[in-house]
DNA sequence: ATAACAGTTCTATAATTCTAGAACTGTGTG
DNA sequence: CACACAGTTCTAGAATTATAGAACTGTTAT
């Protein structure tokens, strides 16, 4: 994951994905909706600036996605984009464990 | 510092220096004990396994100070090495930021 | 069926990064 | 001073990774 989000084209489509996507949602009339997020080609607008080098960016969403930061699901002709929210936080509960997991060291 | 954490090598130099390296500590007297930590060549010995390349950790080592993960401090002959804990919490904030923080999205 | 579109995979090249030996710098010791 | 020691920097060479164009797959619309 580390590897993943340091590659800095890469590290702009995870903050990308993180302000803009969605995970499932439940109505107040308990239907699921499911993921909201960019496409692949809104994501390569995004990051691109316009330039459409579909191939990066295929390329470092897979990367993302095997390290399992991201999820991708096939909505007909499109690929939705997503953050994997809870490999995000336990990649953060590793960098900060908990005072009490810790043991004295000096 | 994604990118530093991503190596392998680097990860494990890391993981190494978070569970024996210890903070500035304050004696109960007041007196303020320097960072403890282990030296670069304890570094190398414990990460490669006895072979001593020291020249490859040297590297490695450099590139975590670089990106501020880690401090080095001359004591004498050595060099003591020592987790910049402050970094990586704010390493760990980043990635799971206050529920607050963020914007409603949907 | 044909065509347009969204993405992926393949390919080769370019760029970066890792490795480890050699030479160098600075520090303490006999 | 001379020497051993701890690390750093230098230097190639090896290995990995990023880039972008071309060809391919699958989906929707005409």
């Amino acid at each position: 994951m580390f590897k993943a989000l340091g590659d800095p084209t890469r590290l702009r489509i995870f903050e990308f994905l993180r302000a803009c996507c969605c995970p499932v949602a439940v109505a107040e009339d308990g239907d699921v909706r499911p993921v909201t997020g960019p496409t692949v080609g809104e994501v390569c607008c995004q990051v691109t600036g316009g330039d459409k080098i579909t191939s990066t960016i295929s390329f470092h969403l897979k990367e993302l996605r095997n390290a399992g930061l991201i999820t991708m699901e096939k909505r007909g002709k499109n690929m939705i984009c997503g953050v994997d929210r809870e490999a995000v936080t336990r990649l953060a509960a590793y960098l900060a464990p908990e005072p009490e997991a810790s043991s004295e060291c000096c």
